[in-house]
RNA sequence: CGAGGUGUGGCUCAGUUUGGUAGAGCGCUGCGUUCGGGACGCAGAGGCCGCAAGUUCAAGUCUUGUCACCUCGACCA
């Protein structure tokens, strides 16, 4: 048996079962481990590094635009959480409570932060006094705890690592427009460093924040055709002001509430690039966010000459790439699947052959091409073939994207839609959430976004669900 | 929280019907030979069978309870 069919054993196929391929995957590449507590998982180090690649590029762009990381509490006092009512109602059922501590109860039970909007909120209401104290914009790194009854890898779990800006404006205007950038920032990320596709939009208010004005949300399609809400940018007005008493002497002298954006981005971002990228052989990763972007793999590395010019090319190439060099005794076919297990982008083969014609071998990950390059060249032309792989797989990407769009005109079309091709349904609505509610009992599907302006098509005059005069196109389809 | 499924060395599982000495493959350790798509030989280590009660001379196997994980729904990002 050809050591091929010994790895897809291993692995379920990704048109089999989906869902198996996936965790398959997740625990085969060692991104992460279950822990002893439902719902939490332990994210290894391949799995924390692309996070750590993540968090590197956002973490710069954010500090470009003028944000600073803090470091908020753990634990929220519950008369805080109390506050804004809406915001309580939609978090309640999941939130986590610490009530004792060693035998003694609290007088006042603590929770454990399932976003901070609260947290910033009591602390902005001391610090901004005037003004001339706004725009104040923060982030924090941290990881939050939402009670859900079940969970996947990555998509959903009860400890989630994240990351929540929390700013302040002097203007709606002001606090609208953060809103937008924010979810530019992540929509530029999403296609420029990760590769993937996105459809960009308002949630309808059924599908919006707890407690916000307006939620903006980066929708990603799966392979299966599902949708991943992956981002997601929220404008507060001055709700969240007025019901924590933030006030400011504003330019007229007067008291004025300022207005307030969240926005935020989780490890879920792992799961979509596994099950946007992947393939039957395992992960492919994007180079920008790849724990290792070059593989060396030595030949017949006891010869003389090999080793030694392995390490030579990781030489050349360490300052510019992150590379790994694997001189370990198993086999070279067993690396060769190992690192396409691990979605590594490029793999180069080095041996007696090759050294004789000062070349060696380069197969890309996405398409699995293989190639001889000159050593002398390797720099630029690894260079070059990162590139090439990153904008060929948002392509693919891209392509699948479009294929799974389909055009819903009437109720019929719709249901019929939803039961047969997997993807996006895009259908006119007429904004009552009762539509909303009868297009997920009729079809299985809610809302993913209503588009932009300029992404708006009249598909009909008539809602798809109701056939009463339509108000929007939206999105829909089933989600993670 | 509903419906279904699975828990046996690190991993994948057989053994449960019909109770009778704990098994296989892969992985791991050591030595040697190999090395261009998951190599091979020899020698080894490793499991009170998820947990707890019960039935029995005897329980991985039967009974009851419990916990965890997976899949599909409901809920959420």
């Amino acid at each position: 048996m050809s050591g091929k069919n010994k790895l897809v054993e291993e692995i379920t196929a990704r048109d089999d079962d989906f869902a198996k391929w996936y965790t398959d995957i997740v625990k085969k590449a060692e991104l992460m481990d279950y822990s002893g507590v439902k719902g939490c998982m332990i994210i290894r180090p391949y799995g924390f590094a692309m996070w750590e690649n993540i968090k590197e590029i956002l973490d710069k762009k954010f500090k470009d635009l003028g944000h600073e990381n803090v470091a908020m509490p753990l634990l929220i006092p519950e008369n805080l959480l109390q506050k804004e009512k809406d915001h309580i109602e939609g978090f309640a059922p999941e939130v986590a409570w610490v009530t004792e501590c060693g035998n003694e109860k609290l007088t006042e039970r603590l929770c454990i932060r399932p976003t901070s909007e609260t947290l910033f909120c009591e602390h902005y209401s001391r610090i901004i006094k005037s003004y001339r104290d706004l725009p104040k914009l923060y982030n924090q790194w941290c990881s939050i705890i939402r009670w859900e009854k079940t969970s996947r890898p990555f998509l959903r779990s009860v400890e989630i690592f994240w990351q929540e800006g929390h700013t302040v404006h002097e203007t709606s205007e002001e606090a609208k427009q953060e809103t937008q950038n924010m979810l530019n920032v992540y929509a530029d990320f999403f296609e420029n460093c990760l590769s993937i596709p996105v459809i960009l939009g308002k949630k309808t208010p059924k599908e919006k924040f707890s407690g916000a004005e307006d939620t903006y949300t980066v929708e990603a399609l799966m392979y299966d055709g599902k949708a991943l809400q992956s981002a997601t940018s929220h404008y507060f007005s001055d709700k969240f002001s007025r019901a924590f008493d933030i006030t400011f002497r504003d330019r007229q002298n007067g008291v004025s509430y300022p207005f307030a954006t969240s926005w935020g981005i989780a490890t879920r971002v792992i799961g979509g690039i596994i099950m946007v990228h992947g393939d039957d052989s395992g992960l492919v990763l994007p180079p920008l966010i790849a724990p290792i972007q070059v593989v060396i793999i030595p030949i017949s590395k006891h010869r003389e000459g090999v080793l030694d010019k392995a390490r030579e090319i990781f030489d050349i190439l360490r300052e510019d790439f992150r590379v790994k060099i694997d001189d370990s005794d198993q086999s070279p076919g067993w690396k060769f699947s190992e690192y396409e297990m691990k979605g590594v982008p490029v793999r180069l083969e080095i041996g007696p052959r090759d050294i004789e014609n000062d070349q060696c071998v380069l197969v890309r990950r996405d398409n699995m091409e293989k190639s001889f390059v000159k050593i002398s060249k390797l720099k630029d032309l690894v260079f070059n073939e990162l590139s090439k792989i990153k904008s060929n797989m948002y392509k693919n990407a891209q392509k699948r994207l479009k294929s799974m769009i389909n055009v819903a005109r009437n109720l019929d079309e719709f249901i019929e839609i939803s039961k047969k091709k997997p993807g996006l349904i895009k259908a006119m609505w007429c904004k009552d959430e009762v539509c909303e509610n009868k297009l997920r009992e009729v079809a299985g599907v809610t809302s993913r976004c209503i588009p932009f302006e300029k992404e708006q098509e009249k598909i009909s005059t008539e809602c798809v669900c109701c056939g009463r005069p339509c108000k929007a196109m939206v999105y829909w389809g089933k989600a993670y």
